[in-house]
DNA sequence: GCGACAG
DNA sequence: ATCTTGTCGC
């Protein structure tokens, strides 16, 4: 049983590793979305990765996995409960995605290792993080158009606060691990055709909640 | 002690 | 995360 303490232990050794820099293929082919669903009523959850093409935003695949939650939910430590279904689903997937938008901070985090670095890392992978709240850090004068940007600063900048749709809460993009954050924050506001998150998101929060009813049944 | 606290 | 439907405010 992982304890609080060595979770901590294992961000802190993990954290140099987060790539900041853009290492993704030129043309970006794959995009991948990654969620998870909790059950209301017991201790199961369900994590999915969908992929989509990243021109038409078409779906090519999608892979999810339903389990018993092993750790608790901790604000900091939300990638110890998230990850292990998300690593699973992945496993599955018949192709691998070029990125992959996680839903959750990425170094926007108290050790700069939330859930999009711990994965990036774990899969050697380009992530990006994209959380709906804020974990830490403030910014200010954010503009109330789509596409307008604010750093998040702590007191670093250590993300962007990004309005995705005119006058409608923004996101928090962050570094997840080898991609730079205007790259992260561009591809995010693309993904962003409709609605205020991002149809990755979207995609995966759609396919978890099945796979949870599904396992359900 | 108080408030804040990804999902 | 889960609570959910109509209602308040711009």
């Amino acid at each position: 049983m992982l304890t609080e303490d060595a979770a901590i232990a294992i961000q802190e050794a993990l954290k140099s590793q987060v790539i900041a820099t853009d290492i993704l293929p030129d043309p970006i082919k794959i995009i991948a979305g990654a969620d998870v669903e909790y059950d209301k009523d017991s201790n199961l959850i369900a994590g999915s990765i969908v992929l989509l093409d990243y021109t038409t935003l078409q779906v090519i695949a999608v892979a999810s996995h339903c389990m018993e939650a092993t750790f608790p939910y901790i604000p900091g430590l939300f990638s110890f409960r998230e990850m292990p279904s998300l690593l699973r689903a992945y496993e599955k997937l018949p192709v691998q995605p070029d990125l992959i938008i996680c839903d959750g901070q990425g170094i926007a985090h108290q050790r700069r290792f939330g859930l999009a670095a711990h994965f990036g890392v774990t899969l050697n992978k380009p992530v990006i993080g994209c959380g709906k709240t804020k974990l830490c850090g403030e910014y200010q004068d954010l503009g109330a158009a789509r596409g307008s940007i604010a750093p998040l600063m702590d007191p670093e900048q250590i993300g962007n606060a990004l309005r995705t749709q005119d006058n409608i809460n923004p996101v928090f993009v962050s570094v997840g691990h080898k991609i730079s954050l205007p790259t992260a924050t561009n591809i995010v506001l693309q993904m962003c055709t409709q609605y205020r998150l991002p149809e990755t998101t979207r995609l995966a929060d759609h396919y978890a909640r099945l796979a949870l009813l599904e396992h359900k049944k």
